[in-house]
DNA sequence: GTGGTCTAGACCACG
DNA sequence: GTGGTCTAGACCACG
């Protein structure tokens, strides 16, 4: 499910549309699901519906969900926009890292052990 | 040197402390070196003075930089502190992808294909 | 037939006015064709029977069909305010997009090649 | 300028991205230049600053305008985008007309009438 | 001063 | 009941 970390710099309705996109990558909301309802949404995570509408509205935009008068929203054909979402931003990370002289060898190895810690089921406490 | 892209989202400050660390990063800028003057820096970006004091005490604050009065600012003792800030955004970003199911190969994809560019286009410091 | 499309933004009964009207204004519907009863129609296309009921009435005040208590819908006398449907829209957003400085030629280009679409994937109304 | 029209099932925000999208697309607004504040636009419209908030932030997302923290939004390079708002909605309507049946002949005799009352000054009263 | 985010609450169309 | 729009008002980061 998707966790509102109210303390960083990311808006909660940007947390909110990756957190529903991560679902989608990752296959648990497939094509047509039906997402919870906005005001649902809203009292689960404790905020505003209108702060869920805008993700609602952000992810509509973006082509990700579909929305329908008095019915919901729902997933829509999945093409890869979900996932984008994440490999555009640690894409960017990357030529950030590479410019400033980070060397290929220490990307890879961070790569490694993050994905080595997601194996082994932990949040990422450094093993 | 640094330069400053006032359409993006980041903030100008961040974008001066990035620029730093990286030159810090690669080597460019040693121990004890000094920075130009806030004033001259801020000159030479076309932008307030205040934002580059801002981000040299930023800089100053994460023990990466060390400030004498009357004298200007120095480059303090290398400690892998510049390179952190990248590899900390990236390590954050990898973590994020990883968690919404990105399979490991397309991050190292990724890489591969930076570094190329990197090193294609620039005095190959891709490695 | 007519089809729904219930993913845009076009509300169902809207799409059902516009679809009897395109029949009308093809000839395919004739004046005084009986249309499909509201409940036979709903169960066709899986929808509310009271969303057909609603296009329906929006048709009969429209003056393009008319009902008779107990018997049915049928359609009006055709005074052309089927097709009006149609090019009162397309001459709404010609205007928008003349207003808005788009070239004319742009414009007939647009509609050559949507009829030429038209010509090629059925049978041929497209002139 | 920009006009809003309470009357028609347009939302405000749109037709506020319309109109500073028509304002880039005839040249009025160029590269660079800069929109009026929210906050300004906003009274001048007599409405609420968040309305035009959403316009600009759509636009943003779109790629057409850009904003820097504390200055205010610009105009994006113009790469077509501006137009595309006009000319996608003009295709569909196109293509409902035609598959409506209404002749290719009709829909350019209207283009010819619209762009004919434009080059005179009107609005569209129909001469 | 500027845009960005969020809350609280209202009203609407749709089905 | 659902999403969509809008208002009113607050607080924040940025520069």
């Amino acid at each position: 499910m998707i966790t509102i970390d109210i303390t960083g710099r990311v808006p909660m309705y940007e947390q909110i549309c990756r957190g529903i996109c991560g679902e989608i990558a990752k296959g648990v909301l497939k094509e047509n699901d039906r997402l919870p309802a906005a005001r649902v949404l809203a009292k689960e995570l404790g905020i505003n519906p209108n702060t869920v509408a805008k993700a609602y509205g952000i992810l509509e935009r973006d082509g990700i969900i579909y929305s329908i008068a008095g019915r919901g929203c729902f997933v829509a054909k999945h093409e890869g926009k979900a996932d984008k979402r994440f490999t555009e931003e640690f894409e960017e990370k990357t030529r950030e890292a590479v410019k400033a002289g980070v060397p290929k060898d220490t990307l890879i190895e961070i790569i490694e052990r993050v994905c080595a810690e997601a194996a082994a089921g932990n949040g990422g406490n450094g093993q």
